[in-house]
DNA sequence: CGTCTATTTGAATGTACTCAAAAGCGGTGG
DNA sequence: CCACCGCTTTTGAGTACATTCAAATAGACG
């Protein structure tokens, strides 16, 4: 049931059968349906998720009523509204399934017990967080100092699975330009991935 | 000599006195006159500096000379290159004091002794990369989403005392714009903070 | 199959950048 | 105390990358 996700966390920390009873007795599964949201803006994010099939991701949608994307997880990832997660805020992040997919779940209150009985886990989630930190803060550089080509290139390097499966439009929405645009840098522009129409 | 730094840590998590003894046996104090780099692009960042006065950046330096900010640290914050940090990586970022600053240093074997002694300290970094975490999550969606005004004008809510005694270079080096933008979007814009020449 | 959504294409527009030069500001040394 | 130097800020004119709006086409799901 859960083996995904084990072993997803034994590469990072080691745990008895009897801790990992506990641990598991703490998840709940959940099957989503394309387009189904986990959380919309606005709402209590109680839960964080771990992706075991399918896609998910979480994106804002400003004033225009664009749609920002903010993570992509496929799986083996874990997606949540942090900041509604950690410190019990209203979210500002819709989170939904772009394909079918499935999740196992995780309570606030559940890491807290993990935290008090498995000290272990203090140590699983601080190594995600610091990774995680890591990828926003070069995906932050990347906005910053690069073209709207070049984070196209970046996100294809970085993420070859997800190009093939994704609509272009979430990866616009991913790298910050709009549908229109990217459709045009990629029909026009010279030597990029994956389509030089060889006769 | 590190009571700032103490402070800041019992916010989080609390320590006998043998284990703030053990702690602070770990850290050294470094002074960093205006413009004094703490590490440069390509080197190995074998410390994590906590700032007690002045206040640092951290910036990358793109293919046309172009500085843009990750960070700021004023007294209270840490500052580092993470990925270099704590993967033992070269670095690519470079971190210099904005003006004369005074900093504490841990290096990363320091921390690794700390995690092995006193498991607290895990929670203690775990907690900081989870808020820097969700820190860099807004500031990325307000890349995608806002204007250069807005940007400027979040800067201005979320760091008011910045805003009086940074450079407005490096302001804009750190919301996404060239200075000459930054200064004419000051001077022409109507409604903006702190400058309406009330005769 | 039909409907809904994603992608493509075009023309006009805008936000922010580039390059250049002048003006302001602060510190330092004569 | 003034003069000079380096760096920051301002200002202007021209430009470019990316957006907006609109409409046609293609694709995918039920």
């Amino acid at each position: 049931m859960f083996e995904i996700l084990l072993k997803n966390i034994t590469r990072r920390i080691q745990l008895t059968s009897e801790e990992t009873a506990l641990f598991t007795s703490l998840l709940s599964v959940k099957k989503l349906k394309r387009r189904q949201f986990l959380v919309q803006e606005g709402e209590f994010n109680k839960y964080s998720a771990f992706v075991t099939s399918g896609c998910l991701r979480s994106y804002t949608v400003d004033k225009n009523g664009f749609e920002h994307v903010l993570q992509f997880a496929p799986q083996d990832w874990w997606i949540t509204d942090m900041a509604s997660f950690l410190h019990n805020l209203p979210g500002t992040l819709f989170i939904d399934a772009i394909f079918e997919s499935e999740v196992v779940l995780i309570q606030r209150s559940g890491i807290e017990k993990l935290y008090q009985t498995i000290p272990q886990f203090e140590r699983y989630f601080r190594i995600l967080a610091e990774n995680a930190l890591v990828t926003y803060q070069r995906r932050l550089m990347d906005n910053l100092s690069l073209t709207a080509r070049e984070r196209y290139d970046h996100f294809c390097t970085r993420y070859p699975s997800l190009i093939e499966t994704l609509p272009q439009k979430q990866v616009a929405a991913y790298i910050g330009v709009t549908p229109e645009f990217l459709s045009k840098m990629l029909n026009t522009g010279t030597g990029r991935k994956g389509q030089t129409e060889t006769s």
